[in-house]
DNA sequence: GCCAACGTTGGC
DNA sequence: GCCAACGTTGGC
């Protein structure tokens, strides 16, 4: 996907960020304090480079749940902090380590996020799939298994619409 | 647990 | 640089 690098500071990107819930919840990361986490363990280039080139504080993001029994939306998060190096990448006893990743020449890259708001309605994915608005999205296309990718903001609005927000 | 899709690795 | 083998994702 082509995409201009966001250097102008008012052209805000929408963004879908996806969890195994069992991992990482959209509780958990209420729960702690400011509500903020980091988003570490990202090991795919694609998107890795969203994330470090596009990403910018203060853009959107929908909270997805995968890999479990009903798939789909949950809220929103803000992007709090720009990309930095992800330590768990050099670190052994992390289950995202990578040997090919050192401090001098971080290969792995994280944001922070931070809970935002909980929509009043769960969006499912066969809700999403159902929705003609939404056939246009990266998540419903074949094969994609991006962790990371951007949304067009009518989606981004039309998502948290069907949420109740 | 299955399997399609697709990214990564490594031999040549 | 090609491409087969392999690993992972993620819906079902």
């Amino acid at each position: 996907m082509k995409m201009p690098k966001n250097t102008t500071k008012d052209a805000r990107l929408y963004w879908l960020i996806k969890s195994e819930p069992h991992t990482f919840s959209f509780e958990d990361l209420k729960s702690l304090p400011k509500k903020i986490s980091t988003w570490d363990g990202v090991r795919n280039y694609q998107a890795r480079n969203f994330m470090r080139d596009h990403m910018r504080k203060g853009d959107l993001a929908l909270f997805y749940y995968s890999s479990c029994p009903k798939p789909g939306v949950i809220g929103v998060v803000r992007i709090t902090k720009e990309s930095y190096p992800d330590p768990t990448s050099w670190d052994p006893k992390s289950p995202y380590f990578d040997p090919k990743s050192a401090p001098s020449s971080p290969r792995w890259f994280m944001v922070d996020i931070q809970w935002k708001e909980g929509f009043p309605k769960y969006v499912a994915l066969e809700a999403i799939k159902k929705n003609n608005k939404l056939s246009g999205i990266k998540l419903v296309q074949k094969g994609n298994r991006l962790s990371i990718m951007p949304i067009e903001k009518e989606a981004f609005a039309e998502i948290c619409r069907m949420g109740g927000l």
